[in-house]
DNA sequence: AACTATTTATAAGA
DNA sequence: TTCTTATAAATAGTT
C-alpha cells in the first residue's frame, strides 16, 4: 500500500527498517483492535523491536507470556 | 477497505460477524507475518474465535500464553 | 468462494 | 520527525 509494491524480504537500509517498522507496527496493532472490536473475540499481539522494546495489544485483561526454548 | 466505510463497534449480525471475522483474521495474521519478516522482529498474535478456537502466529519458536484473572 | 467498488494502509517524498 | 500524496493492499457488500 504505498508508491511502489514491496517485496516480503528483510528491509536491508536500517533506516528505511526503522521507519517501517513503526508504521506497520501501529497499523497492526490497529487492525488488531479493530478486529476485537467488530467481531467480539479475544486478541493478544505483542511485537519486540529489535533493540527489545515490547509494543502490545490484549482486548483481555492481564496475561504472562512465556518463551520456552524447548 | 470496502463498499462502505465501517463503524468501529462490534457487528450485530451473526453471520457478518463471521465472514468478518474469517476476512480480517486472515488479513492480520499476513500483516504480522509481513512485519516480522520486512522488519527483523519477532511477533506472537493470538486470536480466540467466539467459540474458542485459536487461531495464531508466532515468528518464535515456541511458546506458552496463560491469561490470569488476577 | 469469487468478484469489484471503495476504503484503508502505507512507500516515498516534502 | 511529522505531513502529504500517489499507489498498493485489504475488504464490505455483492454475486
Amino acid at each position: 500500500m504505498g508508491r511502489k509494491k514491496v517485496e516480503l524480504k528483510r528491509i536491508e537500509k536500517k533506516i528505511c527498517r526503522q521507519i517501517t517498522f513503526s508504521k506497520r507496527r501501529n497499523g497492526l496493532i490497529k487492525k488488531a483492535r479493530d478486529l476485537s472490536l467488530l467481531c467480539d473475540v479475544q486478541v493478544a499481539l505483542l511485537v519486540f523491536s529489535s533493540s527489545g522494546k515490547l509494543y502490545e495489544f490484549s482486548s483481555a485483561g492481564r496475561y504472562l507470556l512465556l518463551f520456552m526454548s524447548l
